[in-house]
DNA sequence: TTGGCGTTGACCACACTAGTCAATACGGTC
DNA sequence: GACCGTATTGACTAGTGTGGTCAACGCCAA
């Protein structure tokens, strides 16, 4: 389907897909510009439209590439070994934060497939979004030692507060990045944070 | 500055209002169209810009208009003379899933505006959000009695990872009506969920 | 009948779109 | 050098839509 894009030189390949995610990202499927992309990629209009059939086929070829490499990075480092539940979650904190500031684009990118409402590609995605969610859910809990748990709560919710209370101390360094244009997560910052955190819920979390 | 808008009938103010907004709040300042606009509030193109002297303008007269409104309700429903902090963010995030039902639209719009990337707007609406912020934060902390927590972790982070566990238990909540299209939030489920969480939270909070 | 205000919508000049295709550049083979 | 086939170009099409203007009209009070 792609044998044409991918016998590309890895160069020329890399500077259309960077081009096109940031653009897609940027602006979302409808109001996104083929014109851009080319011009960011250094390229002319007629070879985006010889690798590619139309605009469609691209994002969903992108979708597919993006969300395949942040899985694979993602389940590359995070490690199903350990079975402390503050300790999983924080490293898998850690490890998006950190392909965050790797992928910025490739994030955003998907991060907007999920709210992407243009007609033309809403079905074909939403199967590809569902599809995933369904295999990836639960992934996180498995293995994990439940026995150090108080248990005078239901340990289900305790779970979810802990997930929860990490993904927020994320999102709120991401806002505080965001907000001061530093343009960097100050990585130390977050550990010394989530730290910090791992403690308050351990003591009150566990027997 | 829009006393010509503000004297016409409350009904026709209303429908141009409401229109704006849901057109703004769905496509962003950029995309949204002021033809769409004047066709859905039923006006011509001219007496538009006879109210307001371009597209900008209208837009910021919206965001005061919106976040005026919203906070007038909140301030009006939420309960300062309750001192217990689970029972005042309990109640908080019930007003604020009551008022985004009732004002979806308004709702949307504020939500987009935080995240509005257009260079016209983007600075003056910056100031804006920061300004109100800068007011609103901490007012939800106020007069809370925090004598009851236990007192061998900060009590500090025990009140974001509160507050953070209710935001998401309604984020959560949006997502599921969000993705099954049934376009109602079940305010009995949300309740007994939070009223779940409620009992977790004081068990393991409280002393 | 006149003046004036609220209102209309055709119209302007332009920006930009996804996609096409005849023409060219280029690399290898004889 | 000639020749071939593939990679690549970018001017072009046909169309949509934009924010904003303005001459003209309807209507009502004086």
């Amino acid at each position: 389907m792609f044998s044409k894009f991918l016998n590309l030189d890895k160069e020329k390949q890399d500077r259309i897909i960077n081009a096109a995610i940031k653009e897609f990202a940027l602006k979302g499927y409808d109001t996104a510009s083929t014109n851009e992309i080319v011009k960011e990629a250094g390229i002319s209009k007629g070879l985006l439209f010889h690798y590619f059939q139309n605009k469609r086929q691209l994002y969903l070829f992108l979708f597919d590439y993006c969300y395949e490499l942040l899985a694979e990075e993602f389940y590359k480092k995070i490690n199903f070994s350990e079975v402390d539940f503050f300790k999983r979650i924080r490293h898998a904190v850690l490890i998006k934060m950190d392909l965050l500031s790797q992928y910025p684009d490739i994030f955003k990118f998907i991060e907007e497939a999920y709210f992407e409402e243009s007609t033309v590609i809403k079905i074909e995605l939403g199967n590809r979004i569902k599809e995933l969610t369904d295999i990836n859910f639960g992934k996180v809990y498995e293995g994990i030692d439940l026995s150090k748990f108080r248990d005078d709560v239901d340990v289900k919710k305790i779970l979810k507060i802990i997930t929860w209370t990490f993904e927020k101390l994320s999102e709120e360094e991401l806002n505080k990045v965001k907000l001061s244009s530093a343009h960097e997560i100050d990585f130390q910052q977050l550990q010394i944070k989530a730290e910090e955190y791992f403690e308050v819920l351990t003591t009150c979390f566990y027997k």
